[in-house]
Formats: C-alpha cells, sequence, structure tokens
RNA sequence: GCCAGAGUGGUGGAAUUGGUAGACACGCACGACUCAAAAUCGUGUGCUCGAAAGGGCAUGUGGGUUCGAUUCCCACCUCUGGCACCA
C-alpha cells in the first residue's frame, strides 16, 4: 500500500494554488455569496479555537462555490489593542513591531488551513491607512451629534488603567484584565448607540442569527415600556421624577428613594439631616462595583424632605439608597412596598408605611397575577392590572403630571481608552473655540510609532510634543490634541465594509464593491460577541444607512456560532491547567484536513467540546482508508448487476444526504455518511462486483463530496484520478431522486406497541394496510394463534401494530 | 431571582410532521498477521435473566395523552451559557 504523506501533499497544493492564484476573487458577481470568519486579534499564535472557527467556514465557503456561487472569504487582523500595548511596555518592544510579527507568524499558520482565502483583500486595523476611515467614521458621528463628550461615572480598570465600556465589564471584573472595576467620575468619549435601541431590537425579527443571541441583545437593550411620572415636593417648586412600569400601583406609594448620586439631594435635604446624608453619600461612593453587588441588605438614610403622592395627596419621605441607580431611569423610584419586593424589604428595615393596593385573593400561592384587582385605589379600585395601568396613565397624561414612556438599559457606547495603540480620536482641544473636529482633508490623524512608555505604562502621546501641540482648524491658535484612542471594538465595528475593495482611498468603502457584496451573508464566529462586536456592527451599520452611505440596514444576514474546544479534560484551555492542543503539533503530523475533519465530526458545530486525541485517530483513520479505497487498483472480478444499482443508489443518497447537511450547519453527521459510504464502497471493492467504468464514476464524484471538507486530499486524488482542472473548481454532484428510492421496505412487525417481528416487501405493496396485516398475520403464522386482536394499526410503509388484550 | 439552551450506552454523539432507540466514531474484548510490539484487518459490544430459543428493563425524575412517546402536554430535578437591586 501507498501510504499517504499529508505533509508532502498539503505543501504541494499549497504552492500550486498560490501559483495558479486559484482562490481570486471574482469581481463583479452573478450569484455572491460573502462568507465571513469573525476579525482575528493577532495575538501570537493560532490556536485550535482559530481553526474551529475558520476551517468549518471555509467547508462552507469551498461547498457554496461548487454551487456556482461567487464566493468571497477574506482574512484580516483586528491589529490595535491593549495586549500588543502590554507586550510592548513588558518586553520593552514596540507595539507595531510585536503586532506585525505576530501576523506575519500567523498568516503562515493560517495558511495552512486550506482555506480559500483571498489574500489580496487582506488588511489590518492599525494600517494608517485603514484607521483613517476609523477616524473618519467618528467625524461623522461627531457632526451629527451622535459622538460626544461628557463627564459620567464610568468603569475604571486600576490594572489596564483605562475606562471600559458598560459591555466588557463582566460581574464587575475587567474582562480583560480581571481586574476589580472601580467608579469614577471622568469625562469621556460616548457613541451615541441609544439613539437605535428600537430598531436594534425590533430588527433582530429579520435575521437569520441564533435565537439565543437575539434574546442577549434584547436583554442587553432591556426595552421595558411604562410611565414617566412628576412628584411635587413638599414646600418646594421642584419636582421629583421617576419612571415606573406600575402605574397601577400608584395609590401604594407610600415613599420615594433616590440614588445617591441624585442631583437634587443637595438641594432637598433638611438641615438636620445633612450630616447623616452626607455620611452616607461618602460611605456609599467608596464602595466599587462589586462591593455594592455584595451589599444584600438595604442601606439608606432620610433626607428629611417629602413628596406628594399625586394621586392620594398624602406627604411620603424622600429616602437615599444605593439599591437604586442613578444610571437608569430617572435615578429615582415611586416606592411600592406592598407590591415590589425590594420596596418591601427597604420599608420593612425602616419602618416605613406599607399600603395595599392590589388584592391578592386571584393571585393565591402565586407571584402578583395580572388579573389581580385594584383596591384602595380612588376611582380605579376594582380594575384589573393591565386596564387600570392603562387608564392610571391617561389620567396622568390629562392632568398632566405624567406621560407614557419607553425605558432602555441600554447605555450610550463609552469609546475612548486612556491608551496607546488603537486609533486617535480626531479631535483638537482649543481654548477659545473648545472641542474642535480634525478636518476631514487633515486625516489620518497619525499614531506616531517608536514611542517610549511612561511612568507604569503611561500613554506616550501625552508626553510626544509634536503630536500633542497643534493649530486650531477654526482659530489658529495654540491648541492640543485629544489623547485618548479608540477601543479596538470601533475598529471592528465596519471592517466587514472594506473587504470587498479594501485598497479603496476615496472613502472608508467602495460603494460598488460593498453593492455588490453586502451585506455579509454568512458570519462565523464565537458567542462571546453577542453584546459587543455583534451591537456595535449593527450600530455602525445603521448609522451608515441612515446617513445615506449604503442601501442594507443590518450587516450580517446569517450569523453561525461555533461552540467552543476544550482541554482533553473537558476544561477551558489554559496554560496553568496545562491542557492546551496546540494546532500544529497535528497539523504537521497528521496534516490540516484530518484536523478539519475531526473539528467538524466531533459533534456539532454550536456545541464545541473537548478534544479527544483518541478520537482524533479515528478521523485520521478515515483519511487514510479514503486514500487507500481511491488510489489502489481496482479489479473486476464478478460482475453483479443488482449490488452495483445498490451501491450507486448509496451514492446518490450520500450527495443528498451531505447536500442537505452542509446546507443545514450539521457537518457531523455529513462525514459519519461518508464514512458508512465508504466502509460499503470497501467491502464491495474486494469482491469486485463492480464495473470498472461505474467505479470510477463512483470514486471521483465522491471525491468531489470530500473536496469541501479535505481540500488537500480530494485535490490529489483528483489529480490521480486523471483530472485537469482542480476539483475545487468542480460542479457539486447532483443526486437522482429515483436512484434514492428504496425498492423495498422494511415494516415492523408491533404487539401492543412493542417490536416483535419484521418482513421485507416490496414498495408497490407497501402502502396498502390491507396487505400488510395480510402479510403480517402470515409472518407471524402460529403465534397469532394466541391473540385476542381488538385493533390493528397498519401504518403503510411503516409498520403494523396489533393491539391484544 | 430572571432569560435562553441542554439532560440518550463506558465515551463523543445519531434518530423527533409520534412509528425498529443507540447510525457513525472512540474505547474495550476476542481473533488474524508478527519472534514480539505498533500499525492494519476481522468479529463482538446498552443493561439484565437465560445454555439457547426467547423474555424483561432502558433516552434526568414523576405524571398525562396515544395502539405506540427520546419526540407532544403538565409538574419537578440537574447542568451549561447569559443577565442580575433595571423600578
Amino acid at each position: 500500500m501507498n501510504n499517504y504523506d499529508p505533509a508532502k501533499n498539503e505543501a504541494k497544493w499549497r504552492k500550486i494554488w498560490q501559483e495558479t492564484d486559484i482562490n481570486k476573487t471574482h469581481e463583479e458577481p452573478k450569484n455572491k455569496l460573502y462568507n465571513l470568519v469573525m476579525f482575528a486579534y493577532p495575538s501570537g499564535n493560532l490556536h485550535i479555537g482559530h481553526w474551529y472557527n475558520f476551517a468549518p467556514a471555509d467547508t462552507l465557503a469551498r461547498y457554496s462555490r461548487m454551487h456556482g456561487q461567487d464566493v468571497l472569504e477574506p482574512f484580516g487582523f483586528d491589529s490595535f489593542g491593549l495586549p500588543a500595548e502590554n507586550a510592548a511596555i513588558q518586553r520593552g518592544l514596540m507595539a507595531d513591531e510585536w503586532t506585525n510579527q505576530n501576523i506575519s507568524d500567523m498568516t503562515a499558520q493560517i495558511n495552512k488551513i486550506g482555506a480559500m482565502y483571498d489574500w489580496s483583500k487582506t488588511f489590518q486595523t492599525s494600517d494608517p491607512s485603514y484607521y483613517k476611515w476609523t477616524q473618519w467614521m467618528f467625524l461623522k458621528m461627531f457632526h451629527e451629534g451622535k459622538a460626544y463628550q461628557k463627564e459620567a461615572l464610568v468603569n475604571w480598570d486600576p490594572v489596564d488603567k483605562t475606562v471600559l465600556a458598560n459591555e466588557q465589564v463582566v460581574n464587575g471584573f475587567a474582562d480583560r484584565s480581571g481586574a476589580k472595576v472601580e467608579r469614577k467620575l471622568l469625562k469621556q468619549w460616548f457613541l451615541k448607540i441609544t439613539d437605535y435601541a428600537d430598531a436594534l431590537i425590533d430588527d433582530l425579527d429579520k435575521i437569520d442569527w441564533p435565537e439565543r443571541i437575539k434574546d442577549m441583545q434584547r436583554n442587553w437593550i432591556g426595552r421595558s415600556v411604562g410611565a414617566h411620572i412628576e412628584f411635587p415636593i413638599d414646600n418646594s417648586t421642584q419636582k421629583l421624577d421617576v419612571y415606573t412600569t406600575r402605574a397601577d400601583t400608584i395609590f401604594g406609594v407610600t415613599f420615594m428613594v433616590v440614588a445617591p448620586e441624585h442631583p437634587l439631594i443637595e438641594t432637598i435635604t433638611t438641615n438636620s439631616q445633612s450630616d447623616a446624608v452626607k455620611k452616607y453619600i461618602s460611605d456609599v461612593g467608596a464602595k466599587t462595583n462589586i462591593d455594592r453587588m455584595e451589599t444584600k441588605e438595604k442601606t439608606g438614610v432620610f433626607t428629611g424632605a417629602f413628596a406628594v403622592n399625586p394621586a392620594t395627596n398624602q406627604n411620603i419621605p424622600i429616602w437615599i439608597s444605593e439599591y437604586v441607580l442613578m444610571d437608569y431611569g430617572t435615578g429615582a423610584i415611586m416606592a411600592v412596598p406592598a407590591h415590589d419586593e425590594r420596596d418591601f424589604e427597604f420599608a420593612s428595615k425602616f419602618g416605613l408605611e406599607i399600603t395595599q393596593v392590589l388584592s391578592d385573593e386571584s393571585s393565591e400561592g402565586s407571584n402578583q397575577s395580572a388579573d389581580a384587582k385594584l383596591i384602595n385605589s380612588g376611582e380605579f379600585s376594582g380594575l384589573d392590572s393591565a386596564s387600570a395601568k392603562a387608564k392610571i396613565v391617561e389620567w396622568l397624561e390629562t392632568t398632566e403630571i405624567g406621560k407614557s414612556q419607553t425605558q432602555f438599559r441600554l447605555r450610550d457606547w463609552l469609546i475612548s481608552r486612556q491608551r496607546y495603540w488603537g486609533t486617535p480620536i480626531p479631535i483638537i482641544h482649543c481654548e477659545k473655540c473648545g472641542v474642535v473636529a480634525v478636518p476631514e482633508a487633515d486625516l489620518p490623524v497619525v499614531l506616531p510609532l517608536n514611542q517610549k512608555f511612561g511612568e507604569d505604562g503611561r500613554s506616550p502621546l501625552l508626553d510626544n510634543k509634536d503630536f500633542l501641540d497643534v493649530k486650531c482648524p477654526q482659530c489658529s491658535g495654540e491648541a492640543k490634541r485629544e489623547t485618548d484612542t479608540m477601543d479596538t471594538f470601533v475598529d471592528s465595528s465596519w471592517y466587514f465594509l472594506r473587504y470587498p475593495n479594501p485598497n479603496y482611498q476615496a472613502g472608508p468603502f467602495d460603494p460598488v464593491a460593498v453593492k455588490q457584496w453586502l451585506p455579509v451573508d454568512n458570519y462565523i464566529g464565537g458567542a462571546e460577541h453577542a453584546v459587543l462586536h455583534l451591537m456595535y456592527a449593527r450600530f455602525v451599520t445603521k448609522f451608515l444607512h441612515s446617513q445615506g452611505y449604503i442601501d442594507f440596514d443590518e450587516p450580517f444576514m446569517k450569523l453561525i456560532n461555533q461552540g467552543m474546544i476544550n482541554g482533553p479534560d473537558g476544561k477551558k484551555m489554559s496554560k496553568s491547567k496545562n491542557n492546551v492542543i496546540n494546532p500544529d503539533d497535528y497539523v504537521d503530523k497528521y496534516g490540516a484536513d484530518s484536523v478539519r475533519m475531526y473539528l467538524m465530526f466531533m459533534g456539532p458545530y454550536e456545541d464545541g467540546g473537548p478534544w479527544d486525541p483518541k478520537r482524533f485517530e479515528g478521523t485520521y483513520r478515515f483519511i487514510n482508508k479514503i486514500w487507500e479505497l481511491i488510489t489502489t487498483e481496482y479489479t473486476e472480478i464478478q460482475l453483479d448487476s443488482i449490488v452495483e444499482a445498490e451501491l450507486v443508489s448509496k451514492l446518490h443518497r450520500l450527495i443528498k444526504k451531505v447536500t442537505e447537511d452542509v446546507q443545514k450547519i450539521r457537518f457531523n453527521t455529513a462525514i459519519a455518511a461518508m464514512m458508512e459510504f465508504v466502509n460499503f464502497a470497501g467491502t464491495l471493492k474486494h469482491k469486485g462486483q463492480i464495473s470498472k467504468e461505474q467505479w470510477n464514476v463512483i470514486t471521483s464524484t465522491f471525491t468531489k463530496l470530500l473536496a469541501p471538507f479535505a481540500p488537500y486530499l480530494s485535490e490529489e486524488l483528483w489529480e490521480l484520478l486523471n483530472n485537469e482542472q482542480s476539483v475545487h473548481l468542480q460542479a457539486w454532484p447532483k443526486y437522482d431522486p429515483n436512484l434514492c428510492k428504496d425498492d423495498v421496505l422494511t415494516i415492523v412487525i408491533q404487539i401492543n406497541g412493542k417490536l416483535r417481528d419484521q418482513f421485507i416487501v416490496n414498495i408497490e405493496n407497501a402502502h396498502s394496510p390491507v396487505e400488510l396485516e395480510r402479510m403480517a398475520r402470515e409472518k407471524l403464522g402460529s403465534r397469532m394463534d394466541n391473540l385476542e386482536v381488538v385493533k390493528t394499526i397498519a401504518v403503510p410503509g411503516k409498520l403494523v401494530n396489533f393491539v391484544v388484550l
């Protein structure tokens, strides 16, 4: 047997593919497919998770190309970011050198995958020719009022020494550095993603994404419909505004609570309460988010002031407590202790009045149900909760005390970072003119290279006079550049628009090429970006659409989330657990095709799972089995046309199965079907029952089916089968539905639903229940004698079930 | 607490307009080849009673619908992911 040498073969075809430029994208596509994997960060080496993302994605691209589609499958690098900067600080390297070295190392590794990337389309975000347009994007938003600077309580990462977006804080810890996040009042740059909150929720209905990701976005955006209500403050002209979803319970409002940061505190607090209030606020202010979250028991302090409940005209005390959040709603709530768990806890602890306004007879034993009736609520008593909500909001609107309002949990996107290795924010601060945008003609604002970091990694931009000192574009006076850079998620929020023509100079993207290729048809990547990149990219797309730059408002039509590959021990791979699988070890020894096949065979793509070296061996065996089946000489021994017809039928079923499974992203069952076929064909080969001519048809058809999965092996086989052109440019095989049909069926005989026997029947006889019952009785023969059949169910083509006593 | 998703052999997983549960693969056992091992090939492999024929039990748990339920309905348990004092 001539053994298959994957390393040699794969090197051979890599070279040929490169020389023949086989993966060049067809410009002016007729039947386009934009197949994109999520942007890669050049961290230094390609890990198995990358493979799991890229290889199956490439199988989709190759399959589509064989279906006659013009496929765009590009690859590039999200090359700004903290790890490069931290590495530079630690190792005394330049961030750009470290990044570029990684990109070149990783490109070599990526090439081994055998993906059909068109490298003429590649780019990296740290290149001025790219980030120029990230800055352009920022300026467009700035001029539309969608990019703005604001002083706010923000998340501060004390380890990486920068602020973070809400989306980058996980349970109070920074998602990258793992540091406990602090709260700081700082002036920062935001993008107005909240302007698109409604569209970001509503348009989820028109894209083909996993429901789980859509739900995460819906929850993160957190739309709720309620009412905005103004409560007069006793002995004051000021009002206390609240947001509530439970206007129906307004008669039960017995006190108010404001967040410790609420601006009204200063003016309403009475002298006698002043010291206590000050102490409370400073105690709370010292806490981190974590500490706040861990505070289980309610804390609070009375301001000494009272508001007036507009429904009951009663005076109700205004309290301060950290359980009310300043950055949601108005930072103040109307408390209904009888019908809200948190308010109840607070009232109980501080001895505040509790007034029930919903009957609980209808909701015995369960939480408040929708059909509870209002009580103690004046003219509204007796209404059910839902209609009371509507009536009370109506009353609030006519009396001008309040109005209906939709509220979101989503906050604006904080994009400024106090770090060096990122896209400079194109803003100039002038003492006279204030915040001034860099004129578009002056872009890019170039990030200076070869910089020395200051103490503790202090951004070199802060001390770089050449960068810092600038003339004001408006008054030409002395001015300073903004030294914050943008978060890398801004860079990656629009990159997919540039791939169709990455060298376009007249704008961020080529409008003609974008019209041809966008939106992205398949977007493949991990679920960790659910509320980060995937929402930011949607936002930017919607912004560009609203400004008329593009004619679509969703960037990714279909989203495919692969699972995560764990170590052999089933745990998440990490150096400290010593369970990291280096794909190179396997690629060099067994070939990229084996790795591709294993990753797709191990289970459903969305599930991931542990890397199992033993199971991997099994997939490798399959590769060799194919090689042997197709490359060893075929000899006719004793032809048998029935057996031949059976094999041909199995081939057509295989085509059908693989075609359907790939469309449904079920690579594992497609490969299982191929294995089954190879096993079957192998046994027939030894018997030599198939004509040589037919055998050749079968092997070459199988090779085409294999091509998207194992591109190198299939290409070599295709050549050995005496073909000139690449297998990857062949048309996908078609199946004949007539050949996929069975001519005989196995009919199951059940007694009381339990399998007792079975028989084989020609397909033309399998659909007459009467005939099936007759045959079943015949098959059971004397065993029928003792049975008292009360009923017979005969399902055509399936089974006969005798119901007996 | 809330929102998703999932529980099937020793293992990864197949199979759901309700109709042969366990495809394919790993592992294991036995056999062939070999001085031997590896590799390769062949056979077997859910549990259980039985010499066998043939039974019984099995898709997280408990109910229900049905001639028939992994699949549909109700209740519960466990696990995973996400969110979390959002008024």
